[in-house]
DNA sequence: GTCTATAAATCGATAGAC
DNA sequence: GTCTATCGATTTATAGAC
């Protein structure tokens, strides 16, 4: 064994950087990023301020690592043949479940991307690539609306903000394993192209 | 006139308490109230950390000031007549409404209640109050499912969690004066439910 | 790769003059 | 009701031993 019963203090593996991000993304989701200190995150990692500054040069490079994470996730789905292929009522579709899908494998991630506010240079940046995938999504809602695959009336613009609102706040509650959940992503859909609470008849 | 040329410093007048208050809830808005420090405040309402604090006991009662404006405006749609008579269904309709009306009106104070996180006592009050708020729309809505009001196969649970999550990101993007907002209310409603992209034909 | 110890800056909040 | 000045605690980050 690696510690000396003679040893004057108990040496704690963190197991690396990846699961140090881990531990550290949970404590910025519990406590809001900038409430969370080096202290907080070696604390639930079980290691000291130290040791963790040996892993990450700071507070901020975690943040980008998270954010790198949540963004990388969110693109992957738009890179999609089915999301690059076919009618735009079709691509919207498959994106729309897609990012649910990416939400809940990713949530603690996408949760900390959809409360940066813009302090840092990363959040700053974060923030910029989030505005480009919303326009994407943007820019292929007015693709179905122009296409007439639209009920006449839908002001595409605002469309896509209530679309992209309705979709992300699905981290707000959702939690692996929660019963009801079990085909998010299907749900979602049909609350975005049917109504939340379409009227019966 | 009640500065003198020959005085050693120019005296700020702050404008009262309520204007403080919007002043701060501002600054908490754009930075995150966390990463907001009564320095900024200060710079902001254009006088000392000391004058701020002769208004205000501290950081958090500023905090606790606006989240009980944020919620009292919530709370006063429930108790509107429209909101308690009637089929579940109409009254729904209203609240839905009613609440984005609320959200454009108080647009800061409510911003500021969705983000909180739960650090502190005034913290954890708020999030109690908005379950209690979201609980009771919760049941409306349970009313109108088992009531055949809504088409059969509507999770109850899951739709009242979309519906608040669709209401409330509204804040994400609204603006007052904002182009193709002048019927919000009854957009939203219209989205929740008919559909944000309902399919034509 | 972990630790102790501490630097340097900033935080919320208070004392007391005007 | 404003200000200057400052306290004590906390924060991010670093130095250097093991």
């Amino acid at each position: 064994m690696t510690t000396e019963a003679a040893g004057r203090r108990v040496r704690r593996p963190s197991g690396g950087a990846a699961s140090l991000l881990e531990v550290a993304v949970a404590e910025f989701n519990t406590r809001g990023y900038d409430a969370t200190s080096m202290e907080d995150l070696s604390r639930a990692a079980g290691i000291t301020k130290s040791s963790f500054y040996h892993h990450f040069t700071g507070k901020e490079a975690l943040l980008r690592a998270a954010l790198e994470r949540a963004l990388s996730g969110l693109f992957g789905v738009l890179d999609e043949p089915a999301a690059t292929t076919g009618t735009p009522l079709a691509r919207l579709r498959h994106i729309v479940r897609g990012q649910v899908a990416v939400l809940q494998r990713d949530l603690p991630y996408v949760t900390l991307l959809l409360r940066v506010r813009g302090n840092t240079e990363s959040e700053r940046w974060a923030l910029a690539r989030r505005r480009a995938f919303d326009a994407q999504i943007a820019a292929l809602v007015k693709e179905a609306v122009a296409a007439g695959e639209i009920r006449p009336g839908v002001e595409p613009a605002l469309a896509a903000r209530l679309l992209s609102g309705l979709v992300n706040s699905v981290v707000e509650w959702y939690r692996p394993g929660r019963p009801g959940t079990a085909n998010l992503p299907d749900d979602v859909a049909r609350a975005v192209f049917e109504g939340i609470l379409p009227a019966a008849g």
